[in-house]
DNA sequence: CCAATTCGTAACCGCACTGGCTACAGATGG
DNA sequence: CCATCTGTAGCCAGTGCGGTTACGAATTGG
């Protein structure tokens, strides 16, 4: 596997349900059953966007998890670095033979190489932001008709995002 | 966590040795003393490079693994693709709330961000070669002096990649 | 044909991470 | 005081990864 863990897609949700409620405090039960999950989890996640200052959070009676940015403020990049702790994208076998040229060398070079390309996808994550979602997932909502429509194929053209984002990947 | 595995790591560490090696079949058992595992850890992964037609394989005394392309005709995107079966990157939680208009559109949006950063990434992969490795790891055994100097830092400039990678992330 | 070598693969293990859950202490406001 | 809500510890099942042993199959050489 090795996917990157839904921590991320369910901290975008989080932020994007407390864009929507911009007004109000929202309690980890009602986000919850919004991402369809337990409290505990949304707690969790909550407390990372806490120590990243993307939210405030009250205890208490009409407590609940505020913005404490404009949404436009938050890139993607932001939450993916508040709750995915790990800095390393690819991880490199540790120990390689020291005797031999290859051994002794692969590990800088690999590094190097995973490091540009995680810095690639981190540069797409920057360049979206928590107020772009909330605008997509209304554009969606609006005309559901077709809403689902350019599900189809690898990704696609992603014209969703057309205007918001360079071209990405030139593969 | 949800780091890449090392499998990556490792398959593009076999290829290099095989371009090292380029007239002589390699037994598993040597390749894996270069990497300093298993055998069948490399059989493993060979198997999949195998498939992918990238390597060639004979059992047998005299046996053991060859490249089946040039070094040059191996991009890191390649030997990703080969060892790394799973299409999606980020994962995305799998049954948000169907009631409320986040919750009903957030998948698709989130599936196209990620699918464009993972696009991104793989656009890096696909720039840098089995040959490219291979000379960046002859050169950094030729100048011992100061050949781990440039791991300073947040990746650094990754000098050893000029000319061969656009800036890559503009983050 | 037989023996040595090597791959291919199954099976199992320990480790680590993830997400879900319960439980409870602590803070807050009426 | 009391109801509400967060924060966190603790446990669990599921899963993936890397390491290891074991054994069958293929190939080469005598």
């Amino acid at each position: 596997m090795s996917t990157i863990s839904s921590r991320v897609a369910v901290a975008v949700h989080v932020l994007a349900y407390l864009a929507w409620r911009r007004d109000e405090p929202v309690t980890s039960e009602r986000i919850a059953s919004s991402v369809n999950t337990n409290p505990v989890v949304v707690r969790r996640i909550v407390g990372a966007l806490r120590n990243a200052g993307l939210v405030s959070v009250q205890p208490g009676v009409g407590g609940g998890a505020q913005l404490a940015r404009e949404p436009d403020h938050i890139s993607m990049l932001d939450v993916y670095r508040a709750v995915e702790e790990k800095e390393e994208l690819f991880a490199v076998h540790a120990d390689p033979c020291r005797n031999c040229d290859i051994g002794s060398n692969i590990r800088a070079v690999l590094q190097g190489v995973f490091c540009t390309a995680h810095q690639a996808m981190q540069g797409v994550l920057a360049q979206v932001t928590i107020a772009d979602i909330g605008h997509q997932v209304k554009k969606a909502a609006g005309g559901c008709a077709g809403a689902d429509v350019h599900l189809a194929g690898d990704c696609g053209e992603m014209a969703a995002l057309d205007g918001v984002l360079a071209p990405g990947g030139r593969a």
